[in-house]
DNA sequence: ATGTTTCTTCTATAAAACTAGAAATATCGT
DNA sequence: ACGATATTTCTAGTTTTATAGAAGAAACAT
């Protein structure tokens, strides 16, 4: 993952509803919710949220499949693993409290 | 760290100029860099610069401070760290490729 | 004291994001 | 075919963001 893309999710995540929304399509597993469901569960205003979904999507922490009218949304745990892994090597280099890694003495 | 910290982090962190500055303090380490330093390693205006790092040290990933003239700012790992912990736990509960660890199961 | 360096705030502009009602689209049931 | 259901796209308004020059403030040197 580039810094381009880390950027995408993390500015996806970075918004109240979207983070909402991703945190409960996460609890509920890979199965996902539909949209209406979603719609419920969260209260948001349907655009609202199709536009917000959208942007998950579009960053691939989304995965939407439809099955006949309805639209389902899951969770993509591969993108966030890799999110999380990008995150780790790049802005993590330094552990806190002076527990550094051998890997971060080249750094340092 | 509570939904609403998570967001202004991810979002801090989820814009190009502000993930680039914060990578590069992280890359430099606890002794973080000044000002000066910072602005001609990036290129990035003086007046935007400012802008971004209190962005970023308004949310906790990067402390300031002042040292006469100069201010030195530093990634705040252990703030990372914390957000690292949020999203691995509320954002990622469940394994890709089925790997799901024993905690998961009470979720799925 | 005056000027220089270092950084922040002021000011302005342009671009993008968030919101949500209304209209459109697509699917399904009858 | 028609109406009901599910979701997206259109449209528009408001609010934030990002950008950066210019001016200001604070500290240091001489």
């Amino acid at each position: 993952m580039d810094t381009d893309a880390a950027a995408l999710c993390l500015e996806a995540l970075g918004q109240p509803t979207r983070l909402d929304v991703f945190r409960l399509l996460v609890k509920v597993g890979e199965a996902g919710l539909p949209f209406g469901e979603i719609q419920v569960r969260t209260g948001v205003p349907a655009s609202t949220l199709s536009h917000h979904l959208a942007t998950l999507t579009r960053c691939g922490l989304v995965e939407q499949t439809r099955q006949g009218r309805q639209t389902n949304s899951a969770a993509a745990f591969a993108t966030m693993h890799i999110l999380l892994e990008f995150l780790t090597a790049e802005c993590c280099s330094l552990a806190p409290h002076g527990h550094a890694s051998p890997a971060d003495e080249a750094v340092a």
